[in-house]
DNA sequence: TTGAGTAAGTCTCTTTACAAGACTAAGCTT
DNA sequence: AAGCTTAGTCTTGTAAAGAGACTTACTCAA
């Protein structure tokens, strides 16, 4: 009886939390996307156990998300850098912390946010079509695509979209 | 020894995940979003044990993401709706699912798209500044905010960015 | 009125995974 | 040589997930 594997669902939510929805993923890649790239470091600034920092790390370089680079040789040391897979993962951060900052910051503020380089501006990120428009649950409507089985998207597009 | 809890960390990533990053949360909101409300059909259609599913909506209604409404009271019958902050986790699951799309779909290809009502394209939903440039690892700079707490931002402003 | 069915759980048992921290190994420093 | 640093592995105890039996409360058909 170990934990159901996500991975073989026909939906790329499912497959994405089975590639980075263990407890911790995400935090060492924010610590990894801020710079601390070494285990030592992500241990003491994650307050995580040396077992399962050495687990994550093993499982998201196996996946492709990090890379693991020798920086030197003797003796052996080794760092962790994310690849265009990793990188790729900073915009779903984004808008998970979007998320935090507006429903769970507190009366303290929010405490982090990020900045466009390019415009200067404190960007709230948002979520928007190629359109332009901002997506949410109200204008957008699930459909089935080449990858999709059938038995999974009919519960699906019977009852989509009315909330 | 309970799992570390991730929300007194001053990042809203932290926070958010401490909300919805139990194994099952993502997958349960996917299929409230889809319009699966009840206890049997949530569970008959995730494959997951009617424990795990009964905490799960517990903790997710305790925290204001899913709200519990009877529709009959003979028997009693309740059905779990999703409350303004949990339609607005949508966007994130965009992201995310985009993300697997990507990286994950393989050759069989994307098993759902996001279908943007009003102007009719299979949006791949995009991540942008307020400015409207898209956003990414390379062009964005974590900032303290007001609730940020020193020792927590140092070592993230001195190594941010650079990867 | 008995029996089957349904919806929404609760409870028990087994297995797996996390948390804490001791231990290991290889090389460096004083 | 003793101690330090980095990067782990190993051990032990606790918490959580998985499977499925059981419960409760009501409906419907025979």
């Amino acid at each position: 009886m170990q934990r159901t594997r996500f991975a073989d669902q026909p939906c790329s939510l499912a497959r994405s939390l089975d590639a980075v929805g263990e407890p911790w993923s995400f935090l060492i890649l924010r610590n990894v996307f801020y710079g601390i790239r070494r285990f030592d470091p992500l241990r003491r600034s994650l307050g995580i156990s040396r077992k399962v920092l050495a687990e994550r790390l093993g499982t998201l370089v196996e996946r492709g998300i990090l890379e693991r680079r020798e920086y030197q040789n003797r003796p052996p040391r080794s760092e962790y850098r994310l690849t265009p897979m990793g990188v790729d993962l900073f915009p779903v951060m984004m808008t998970l912390s979007r998320w935090g900052d507006r429903w769970l910051a507190g009366p303290a503020g929010t405490p982090l946010h990020f900045r466009h380089r390019r415009c200067g501006q404190l960007s709230p990120a948002r979520v928007v079509c190629a359109c332009g428009e901002e997506l949410g649950a109200h204008n957008v409507q699930p459909v089935r695509g080449p990858g999709a089985e059938v038995e999974f998207t009919h519960a699906i597009e019977s009852g989509a979209g009315r909330q």
